[in-house]
DNA sequence: GTTTTAATTAAACGATTGTTTAATTTTGTG
DNA sequence: CACAAAATTAAACAATCGTTTAATTAAAAC
């Protein structure tokens, strides 16, 4: 499906609200005040509000699709660096598109429209088994140990991931750290720490212990 | 505050009808069919929707709470035992009340209640300072290392837990494991290999590397 | 320039929302 | 039994919901 500038525009009005106060809980009202557009385009240019909502992810997941399948294919990195990389661009995609995370986890739980559930069960399915081959090759390899379970390794780097993006807001007066930094200064520090950190855990999984 | 038998089962309805259809999905008269109960009661009872949200809440938080307390007193256990006993027990946590959680979650990611915000909040600071007396402790007694990021660490823990049990029913059929296997079977089996993952991960954050 | 198509609008639609009212029934108390 | 308090009810409330209609404006095609 192609969309057109306007229908963009709509697409990505109704990504903030649905992040900030849900599906429910934004009224097509709401978009179309804050696109600065009559109420009846959405009707007129989705059908439905449920359709819009459908659209997002239609866009957002066949970009998320992309970035990693190229990934697997760079025959010049070692499998180490494949997982590392996959790591980094994971955390950055969590943050920059934060919005649609928020909204793709929500739907997560929820579960009312079934074409949305088919496409993020696809898409979680789908990077399972190309992290999978990524494994299989380290392990054909002799770099990565026998037995990886890599629905848990992924769980740990999704949910880490995650917990510390929603969080971060709750604990940045909890440890006695430099008060200086800005927000933004704050927000990179704390990307590489958990960088470091699913790096650190993911080595643990994947290499023979010591 | 206390509340009565009716209160109770006007609050588990609720908190399973939250659960499945999010908070602004369900409606007064959801709750009032399935609970069996007039439309009018919950505004007698609660005053309005938001508040018997808030009583939820304020029943649930206060029960999880109690629980860690003990924990932490117990001089008769070693710091990694103490560890190890709070990822079972927030293992076992998550599943048994996975429909509060869900809510939970999706309030954290809507958040528009002021007064839930600060209960989950304090709920979060607090756990994160309890841990951080164990993870202290420990350290004090030579058993953990100098350096830990006790909120990366307590992210791994939830955010791994959460993962798994959020998206257990996608990845059914993923791993080539045993099919025989019921459902009930099928879900202790992976509380089982999810404890034993966490477990290790913290063995590596927290103690010293060979 | 005329015709056709697309875009945009205000208004109305019926359904549903959370809450309140006022009447009635049930329960507890003396 | 009589009285007061609590519980429960059906009905009504105004507000908002997503969507549709029918009319009008803008753009594109011939």
């Amino acid at each position: 499906m192609n969309y057109n500038d306007k229908q963009l525009q709509i697409i990505d009005t109704a990504e903030g609200l649905f992040a900030d106060k849900g599906f429910d809980g934004t009224s097509v009202r709401d978009i179309a005040e804050v696109a600065g557009i009559n109420v009846a385009m959405i009707s007129y240019y989705f059908g439905s509000k449920e359709k819009l909502m459908e659209a997002l992810f239609e866009i957002k997941i066949e970009r998320i699709k992309d970035r990693l399948e190229s990934l697997l294919k760079d025959e010049t990195l070692t499998p180490f660096q494949k997982v590392n990389i996959m790591i980094d661009e994971q955390i950055e995609r969590m943050w920059s598109g934060q919005r649609f995370y928020k909204i793709m986890l929500c739907e997560q739980l929820i579960d009312t429209n079934p074409s949305i559930t088919r496409k993020v069960s696809e898409l979680k399915l789908r990077n399972a088994e190309l992290v999978n081959k990524i494994v299989k090759d380290g392990q054909e390899k002799g770099v990565f140990k026998k037995e990886v379970d890599v629905v848990l390794m992924l769980n740990t780097m999704i949910g880490t991931s995650w917990q510390t993006l929603v969080s971060q807001d709750y604990y940045k007066n909890f440890s006695a750290e430099d008060m200086s930094l800005t927000d933004d200064a704050y927000k990179e520090q704390m990307k590489t720490k958990l960088s470091n950190h699913v790096k650190t855990l993911f080595k643990i999984i994947l290499s023979y212990e010591a």
